[in-house]
DNA sequence: CATGAATGAGACTTCATTCAT
DNA sequence: CATGAATGAAGTCTCATTCAT
């Protein structure tokens, strides 16, 4: 049992070495350019090894999605939670992307991945990929309605504003991590701050 | 001469078949993933035919980008000129998306394609995408500099706001042509209009 | 009448120029990497009209052999004839390959092309090609023969000897066709003549 | 450890199946008739196992030319070494032939393909196929001067003599190869020796 | 489970040849 | 006869997947 202990061990290393290969692999290149051999050699296995974890490499990917998303949201859903004022929580959420875009820049590039899921491998991958936003722009337009019926937020249709906000990040974040020496990103996430709270035209 | 004409105008006939099989296909399923067979059947073409008319798989994709780019940015640009006031203009350039997501929705499909311009084929489609992005972000963030000099907008950074609105219309299309039955675009877009021109926080 | 035999004419000049431009081009990049395309272009037509003068791509070329060949042959075969001695009929056949060299270029590469007849299209170029070699070794083993009967030349193997001379001459051609800033051609002529005439050992 | 060194034979064996396979067909019909689909069905593998061994096409005519050359080399270069007389040496490089048309005619063909180099593959074939020449025709032109030095051999050009010689031979190869039942060869290159030994012209 | 050679369908591209004008 | 667009078979090469060891 001790045994079998450290071959479930051993299993789940090696697992997370295919993983974490085609991760990079996948953020650097994209789903179609990427070899089952290149990820096989990036993790020092053999092909057949990684079909003895995963059976297809759209399963391998659609792992992968689910796994960084799963991380991804266990990060920025906790931002929208709690006591404070939806606009602390805004605030909270918008600067969080800077954690996301220097730790998490590999899985964000796999999960923006494609544009709006075209050029995804099959339907499984993109439903899930619509799962996922849609999880975030929920709870993010729960946070703005919340805010709308407490007064403390402009009269806008929530889930518009959690798709712009969304969006708008989404693709400072493919910006940051296309351009390595990129902008002050710190910088840029307070920019569009003040561009959501405070709006363009002056009242 | 009249021959020649006609054989000419027929040529071209064909060339812009072949074109909007093209743009037909990659717009659904991406570069990658279109072959240059299924682009002729779909053309009613042999396989070899698309070569009398374009070097390469690349060079035809290239081709389709600049044209539609040529077309939308024909479209989009002149929205942002003109005597108006910066406020008017920033609202006709929003509205007028819903004008294209009706007639050019494969085309933004084509340009919003890949998420950045990775799983593209080469460097120079690259190029071409940043230069029409660039264009038009460029034009956007001088009408709200614009704005801002003659008091009109909020001191927002104007090139930040110019991304996110983009960001934010771009996504809007790619749902509404993702999803046939869409919702309302046009109530979409004046939504937009709202969130950016207010903001989320009351003053 | 007059009418026909100016389109005779008309049409014997299309013809040549047909020829021509694919002499050219055979003998420089060989048979299998030139394309009718090309030849058309190349002598300004239309690609349809090479197949109104040669059935095949392969006829094109056997027709160019047999030319080219009747042309040289008409200059070599000469040199044997004629009431001088072999010693001197020899040294005229080896010093003609100077001019050979310099006006025939293109024909000969064509001629020598493809070591043996190997990498050519049909039995039938490889038969043709046959031929003309068998002519000028046959032509020039009987005037080795003649000399030795006369008591002029040594008593080697004639039709061996025509051979060596023959691939001797053959080899300098190719390496001096090959080599534009060739060495003094003249001069290697004279070489390989002294070689011949007086072999290598001492008597 | 056992295992790994039956797999690793393996592997060679059947790199080596290609390759023989390769050389057959190559010498038959040339480089550029042959497909690899071809060759892949004469060593009875599929069309993609050639790529685990050979990154193309040019690489596998590469591979054989570069192993065929060593071969024939580490036979012929060390006739022309050791303490006999020049002419014993000549004569030794000479009738080694008749053993190299025997052996090893396939290769030969391979070798002397393509009649100097055109229709060839890329310039690393070409610049490998003259190294290959010069070696030979650089030892071969030594020892004649060797010979010249001593005495013993009549004052001619080395190099061209050099040349000659190697073109004569392999003339009588390729005749000798592409004509299974073809004349004595021990006997005709008695012929060329004498021929090239005594001269043409009577002294 | 790990290995990696083998597979073979399929992608892009070329080009000899045809045929309607 | 001239034209040149159209054809489609064939070639090189890639790569997801399988399977015997």
């Amino acid at each position: 049992m001790a045994e079998s202990s450290r071959k479930d061990r051993e299993r789940q290393q090696h697992r997370e070495e295919i993983l974490a290969a085609a991760l990079k692999l996948f953020a650097e290149k994209g789903f179609a350019s990427v070899s089952m051999q290149e990820i096989a050699a990036a993790a020092a296995f053999a092909t057949g090894t990684l079909y003895n974890f995963f059976p297809s490499k759209e399963d391998l990917f659609f792992e992968l999605l689910v796994a960084t998303a799963e991380e991804s949201l266990g990060m920025i859903l906790p931002t929208l939670d709690g006591p404070d004022s939806e606009e602390m929580k805004l605030s909270r959420f918008i600067r969080l992307h800077e954690w996301i875009i220097r730790e998490q820049s590999s899985a964000l590039r796999l999960y923006v991945l494609e544009s709006g899921g075209r050029c995804l491998p099959g339907p499984r991958v993109k439903a899930k990929k619509k799962e996922i936003d849609d999880q975030i722009v929920s709870r993010l337009s729960q946070t703005i309605a919340s805010g709308i019926a407490k007064g403390i937020l402009n009269d806008v249709d929530p889930v518009i504003a959690a798709k712009c906000l969304s969006a708008s990040l989404e693709s400072l974040i493919l910006a940051a991590v296309g351009d390595p020496q990129a902008t002050d990103v710190s910088e840029d996430l307070k920019k569009v701050e003040t561009l959501f709270f405070r709006g363009l035209v002056k009242p």
